[in-house]
DNA sequence: CGCACTTTTGATGACCATCAATGGGAGTGG
DNA sequence: CCACTCCCATTGATGGTCATCAAAAGTGCG
């Protein structure tokens, strides 16, 4: 009924406008979803972690590209059985309903990065987002010092930021300058001090969302 | 037990923190969610046009600020009963799934646009997303010749498409040099060829969304 | 008519994209 | 072990697009 597939650094997932046959969530690595233009200029529109679902019941073609960033384990469902299931349990349906409200909630705070927030202050939004992800995974308040892990190279946080590789370069390079953050490596991030960071990123003072 | 609001132009509908009490439907006029920084600078994050659903069930904060942009009405439910209605017609709540899952494609298409498209291309997107819309209130394909209002202002435009409010007037004011639309009167525009304008989008060429 | 509001148009400059070259690890093979 | 390569990241130079500041023109309304 259930099985895990795995996927490569770089390996397509899915194709826009392929036929989805499953549904699957995260259980480690990391996931891109991208759009493109004709003409090759590419926007992600979801970052995938471990725990998020990916897949769409009632919709038979997919509406993005997925891409492994990293190596990827995914636990799927083919979709059939998976909406049958859905039908059939009303509470499923209900929890469904309610991570596809938090990827909208996900999706807008997004919009409002992209429209109108400097390059500076999207990095410290992406920065302080995986600080809190990393944080709710081990049940912990984000705060002070925080090690994370970006699994992605440059250009992938350049089209998920709305910038170019080398802008996110050089705000990374900044940053690393006046000490805020510290560099591990080129796949790690220290932040010296969480808040000072989430204070950058043009938010709300608490930056807190309620569960 | 449903019963109608009406709001006037410029008037909240509700504001962000606020307590959610009912959830509604757009009968007529045009509603804006928005969000915005600490610092003023505001991001609409959606656009409610009549039949588009506004609220959200098992969510007792409003997330955003959703405000009328011409005088509104509103078909309201409280909230409580809907979401026992919601329990008891599990139709119901698969319409919602649904629902949300079109505002979310809606939400990432806008991220394409905000991160990724030049200022002209996000005035086309724009007017080409109100001539679908309106051909299809009227069950229409969009083509040819068309008039469509558009209710916002230029400052709600820019809000919407991440720009200013004079790089928006600009952009309209050439794509009226270059007679690809006419303005009539201030909130209706006149595209002379929907599809010229749509290949000045920068979607793929036949910008089609299937059902 | 006069006032408030929206829109248009102009002048200037900042921020970020673009183009280009250099630097640095990791892996491979001589 | 040390070239050599590949890929990714950094850094520099320059220019374009759009934001900002400012003023004028158009529109609607009491």
């Amino acid at each position: 009924m259930k099985l895990y597939r795995s996927f490569e650094p770089g390996q397509p997932i899915i194709w826009e406008g392929d036929r989805m046959d499953f549904v699957g969530s995260v259980v480690t690595g990391v996931a891109t979803l991208t759009q493109t233009l004709e003409d090759g200029r590419t926007q992600m529109v979801g970052l995938l972690l471990p725990s998020d679902f990916l897949g769409r019941p009632s919709r038979d073609l997919a509406p993005y590209n997925a891409v492994a960033a990293t190596r990827v384990v995914l636990c799927c469902f083919r979709r059939k059985p998976f909406e049958q299931m859905m039908r059939s349990t009303p509470h499923l349906a209900h929890r469904l309903l309610e991570m596809t409200l938090d990827e909208l909630d996900a999706a807008r705070e997004w919009m409002l990065l992209l429209g109108r927030k400097t390059a500076r202050e999207r990095i410290a939004s992406f920065l302080t987002l995986l600080a809190r992800r990393e944080a709710a995974l081990h049940k912990r308040q984000p705060g002070g010092r925080m090690q994370i892990d970006l699994a992605l190279t440059r250009e992938a946080m350049a089209d998920y930021l709305g910038l170019t590789l080398e802008t996110v370069s050089r705000q990374i390079s900044t940053l690393k300058r006046e000490g805020v953050i510290e560099l591990v490596g080129k796949r790690a991030i220290i932040l010296t001090d969480f808040e000072r960071l989430a204070e950058e990123s043009g938010d709300d003072a608490d930056g807190g969302y309620p569960d």
